[in-house]
DNA sequence: GAGTGGTCTAGACCACCCC
DNA sequence: GGGTGGTCTAGACCACTCA
C-alpha cells in the first residue's frame, strides 16, 4: 500500500515527495482566495492518509502560500508582499511596512502588570520582584497575522496608563515619540524555533511550525536596559538582511 | 482515553502538554550519553501513541538536548556548548568555535563543477551557463553535525584544483589566506525554514525540523560578488547576535 | 536477524465556525 | 446542525545499524 502505483515510471518515491509536488501544483493552479477541498476529501483524492497530507501542507503554510482556519477551511493566498529590513537599523514593523505601502494593524493587545521573574529581572538588570509591564500583541499585514510581539519594561519606563492613548503596536515608536528615556540601540539575538502552542494559536498557525525569533534588549543613554522584547515572525512574510564585514582589528562591542 | 487520569488535579490538558513536561523530566534526569527507552516502549510507559510521542520529542531535538539515530536509538546529550557570534563580523564557524575551545571538524565534503543555473547566475552576477564550483560539507562540533554549508563560486575565483590541499571546511578562511580576490564584506539574509529532506539527512535530524538559514553574497573589492553561500544551522548550537541602532537620519542602504 | 527510529494508514473524537 | 481543521490512537511496514 502507500504508493498507489498508478503512475507509470514510479520509482519507490515516498508518498511525501510525490505529495509535495502534487500539492504545489494544486496550490499554484488555484486562484488566490479560493478554498481547497477539505482535508479528508483531499487526502482521498491524492491517495494518502490525512496525517501525511497535513505534514506536506505544513511547508506551504510557512511560506505563506496557504492559510488554514479551523472550522472554516484552507485557503490559497496570493504571493504575500514581503517586509524587508536591514538589521543595522532598529525600527518598528510599522515603519518597515509603510515603506512598501503595506497595511499593518494590531490586534489582541494585552497589557499586564507583573513582578519581575528571575529571567526578566536578569534581562532587564532590575531586582527580582520589581514591577514590570508586559505588552503583547499580534501584528497583521493584509489582514493576516504575521508577527507576535512581546515587550517587557520596568513600570517606571512605561506606566500602563500612558499607553492608553496613541499606542499603535510599536513600543519602540512610542518611546521614541515620548522622548525620555530615549532608546539608542538594541542587542538582538536571532533564533529559529518551532512555534509554541500559545503563539501558534495567536498567529493562526500550527504548533511546531517554523518561526523566526528575535530576542532583544533595548538600551537607553548610559547603557540602561529599558526594554526586553521577544518578536516572533512567520517566515515568508519577512526578509531580514545584515551586512557583515571582514575586519582584522576586532571591535569589542 | 489519552489522559490516563491517574493524576489528581487533572484539568483537561491535552496529552501533548503533559507529555512535554514528562519528557523534559525524563531527559534532565537521564545522564548525558545514556539511551532513552525505545519509542514504542516509551509511548506505552507514558500512555500515548508513538505519533504523539515523536511530535513531543521534536522540540527537544531542535534544542540539541537529544539526538535520534535511526537503527540505533535516542540519546540524551549534555547541554551543548553554544557557538556565539556577532553578525557584524564576517567570520568562519571554525574561528567562532576556536574562541570557546570547541573542537570542530568537517565531513561529507563534495566539490562539484557545474554550469550556472538562472538562480546562481543572478546571485553571482555572471552569465547563465558560466562555469561554477559548488562546495558543500557538514560541520561537526563535539562529533555532532551542527551545520550544513554550501558555497557557490565562479570557477576562476576558486579553481577546484587549488582546494585539494589546505581546505578545512571554510571557504572564507581559504580565500582570506590566499589573498586574492580578497573578501571584504557580505550581505546576508536571515531565514527560518523547515529542513528539506536532503539537508535533514545530512544533519541527522528529521525532515521538517527547524533550521536557521543564512543566505549570503560575499563581495570583494570593486563590489564584485565572489561567492554565494547557503548556511544551514541547527538552532540550539548557535547564538547569533546583532547590534541595531536607532538613527534619526535615514541612510538608504 | 533483532532492534531501532522513520514513515504511513485508517479511523476517531474534539474545538471551532457559520448557517 | 453540519462541516472544517486540530489532535490523537493503534497498528503496520520500511530503512537502517549492529552484532
Amino acid at each position: 500500500m502507500g504508493q498507489s502505483s498508478s503512475i507509470s515510471d514510479s520509482e519507490h518515491i515516498q508518498p511525501f515527495h510525490r505529495l509535495h509536488a502534487q500539492l504545489s501544483d494544486l496550490i499554484f493552479n488555484t486562484p488566490p482566495g479560493e478554498r481547497l477541498p477539505a482535508e479528508p476529501e483531499l487526502a482521498r483524492q491524492l491517495g494518502v492518509s490525512r496525517a501525511t497530507l497535513r505534514e506536506a501542507m505544513r511547508s506551504f503554510e510557512g511560506q505563506g502560500l496557504i492559510r488554514r482556519r479551523q472550522g472554516v477551511g484552507t485557503f490559497v493566498v496570493g504571493h504575500p508582499r514581503i517586509i524587508e529590513a536591514g538589521l543595522e537599523v532598529l525600527e518598528s514593523i510599522e515603519k518597515m511596512a509603510r515603506k512598501i505601502n503595506l497595511d499593518v494593524s494590531m490586534g489582541a493587545l494585552q497589557i499586564t502588570q507583573m513582578a519581575a521573574s528571575p529571567v526578566y529581572a536578569e534581562a532587564l538588570s532590575v531586582e527580582e520582584g520589581s514591577p514590570l509591564v508586559k505588552v503583547s500583541r499580534v501584528i497583521f499585514a493584509d489582514n493576516r497575522p504575521v508577527a507576535y510581539l512581546v515587550d517587557i519594561l520596568p513600570e517606571d519606563v512605561l506606566p500602563p496608563a500612558t499607553l492608553k492613548e496613541g499606542f499603535t503596536g510599536s513600543v519602540l515608536d512610542f518611546l521614541l515619540r515620548r522622548g525620555s528615556p530615549q532608546p539608542i540601540y538594541s542587542v538582538t539575538e536571532i533564533q529559529a524555533i518551532p512555534a509554541p502552542s500559545d503563539i501558534a494559536h495567536a498567529l493562526e498557525i500550527q504548533r511546531g511550525d517554523v518561526l523566526q525569533l528575535f530576542v532583544a534588549r533595548e538600551y537607553s543613554t548610559n547603557n540602561r536596559v529599558i526594554a526586553y522584547s521577544l518578536s516572533y515572525f512567520i517566515p515568508g512574510y519577512f526578509k531580514f538582511r545584515v551586512v557583515r564585514n571582514v575586519t582584522s582589528e576586532h571591535p569589542f562591542v
